[in-house]
RNA sequence: UCCGGGUUGGGGUAGUGGUUAUCCUUCAGCCUUGUGGAGGCUGAGACGCGGGUUCGAUUCUCGCACCCGGACCCA
């Protein structure tokens, strides 16, 4: 016996059919904005990361050296890539470029709830359109794709932000303030006491005083108050782009899902306006569910020319708990239409029944192994069959197979010519006159 | 990297420093080449790995691995 990778999951077909009904539904619903689907690599460069994060990065990364000597890396998140795709061909695509794509990725991180060390990622972008409909469209897909897995908002809020707002307020204030550090602050707040988030602050650059009235103005989340206080161009601006994102919602459906919440930061790294994250509203699952936001820069950082950009990514594992404690979760089984049980020499009948079945479209199994009627019946069973069909050698004797209802056991016996016959989807019930 | 709790057939469990490790379930076959979700019979299948203590370790002990939760981190 070999062990699995720690962080590595297998999905058996219960399992993976859950998760195939979950991942069809996030992608049809992104097809009907138009999304379309991207393939990108498994391995970059390492230096897509490296050359951004600093060497301590490679410790996370799941990174070696190839054969032709390059450094390489399994992908730890999809937007390098996408920025990389983008730049190659920006001249010949038409914006807005509008791409989803489902993949797993790769961290070498210490495994635990909602966290594995493989794990797999919805991502859907949206680049060269800076209007505030660009991420009020993000902000709706998202809203959709959860409502269609068939969550409410009763189960989930989108706590929404916008990266200057933090920013502007905090450079008005004339200390050495660290900016980075206390957004830092702000991100954790909700883990800290009031005394240690105060703390943080103070650390930051912050007189004592300063902290608590920063605190009060981020926890109210009035952004009239904010601009106010602030008082500058930049928060101005910040302000009116979020209220603009927000009416853009509003019409789109997603508006009753978010909640202005300053606090919101989302890291530091490329994000540059409006940010959000998806919270479990019971509670119950601690840490956001995903997250996403405008990063307007990033293009222009991989060499291209200036490109806005908004995106999402909702990764299945902390997405699968969400459904799961919302009752949402599909239920983890295979299905069958049809089993066609053989008995004696009945194989040319049984398949050709068999084919017709299925080129109808249906979910059809029969006998590959040469077992008994009661082992066919229990198999028939254990796959979920919803009819069988028992092709033995007493119906065919008449001309005839019996139909049966697994789920009421009842059956009856038809002519053999009329199934399927003219039937798209013949049941017992078709029969049952 | 750190903290806490775990690890006995595929799943769930009982138990013990000593001869054949308990029960339920599961799986396969048979009773049954004509009936699954009911029964009977037969079979398969486990003490996580390594070291130590001991005449003897699944049991005690140490280390490691893995699992579950959490901290840090979260691109």
């Amino acid at each position: 016996m070999y062990d699995r990778i720690k962080g590595f999951r297998d999905f058996y077909p219960g399992e993976m059919a859950a998760r195939r009904a979950t991942i069809d539904t996030l992608e049809d619903t992104a097809r009907g904005y138009g999304f379309r689907e991207i393939g990108t690599p498994a391995l970059e460069r390492a230096e897509m990361w490296t050359d951004k994060s600093g060497d301590d990065i490679v410790e996370e990364l799941y990174s070696f050296e190839d054969q032709g000597g390059r450094h390489v890396t399994l992908t730890p998140e999809l937007t390098p890539t996408v920025a990389r795709m983008v730049v190659a061909k920006q001249q010949e695509l038409s914006k807005p470029i509008k791409w989803f794509s489902t993949r797993p990725f790769w961290r070498y991180e210490q495994v635990q709830q909602g966290r594995q060390r493989e794990f797999y990622q919805t991502n859907v972008d949206i680049f060269g359109s800076s209007e505030p409909e660009a991420d009020a469209e993000i902000l709706a897909w998202a809203a959709d794709a959860l409502t269609n897995l068939g969550l409410t908002d009763e189960h989930f809020e989108f706590r929404i932000s916008h990266r200057d707002i933090l920013g502007g307020v905090l450079e008005t204030y004339d200390a050495d303030v660290d900016i980075d550090d206390a957004i830092r602050a702000v991100d954790k707040s909700d883990k800290l006491s009031t005394a240690e988030y105060h703390d943080l602050l103070i650390g930051a650059g912050l007189t004592s005083e300063q902290a608590v009235e920063f605190d009060d103005l981020v926890a109210g989340g009035d952004l009239e108050a904010v601009r106010a206080f602030a008082d500058t161009d930049r928060v101005d601006a910040a302000v009116d782009n979020l209220q603009h994102v927000l009416e853009a919602a509003d019409d789109f459906g997603a508006r009753e899902y978010c909640t202005i919440s300053l606090e919101t930061a989302r890291g530091l790294d490329y994000y540059t306006g409006v940010v959000f994250e998806c919270f479990d509203s019971a509670g119950e699952v601690s840490r956001s569910i995903f997250g996403g936001g405008r990063y307007d820069d990033l293009i222009e950082s991989f060499g291209g020319q200036p490109t806005p950009a908004v995106g999402v990514a909702p990764g299945h594992a902390t997405l699968a708990l969400l459904c799961q404690r919302a009752g949402v979760w599909p239920d983890e089984e295979v299905t069958t239409d049809y089993y066609v049980l053989q008995i004696g020499d009945t194989r040319t009948e049984a398949a050709r029944i068999t084919r017709e079945l299925r080129e109808r479209g249906h979910v059809v199994e029969t006998d590959v192994a040469g077992r008994s009627f009661g082992s066919q019946l229990n198999y028939a069973d254990s796959i979920n069959a919803e009819t069988v069909v028992i092709a033995g050698e007493q119906d065919l004797a008449n001309d005839e197979v019996t139909i049966k209802d697994m789920n009421s056991g009842d059956q009856m016996q038809v002519p053999v010519e009329e199934f399927p016959g003219e039937y798209e989807r013949p049941t017992f019930a078709d029969f049952d006159s």
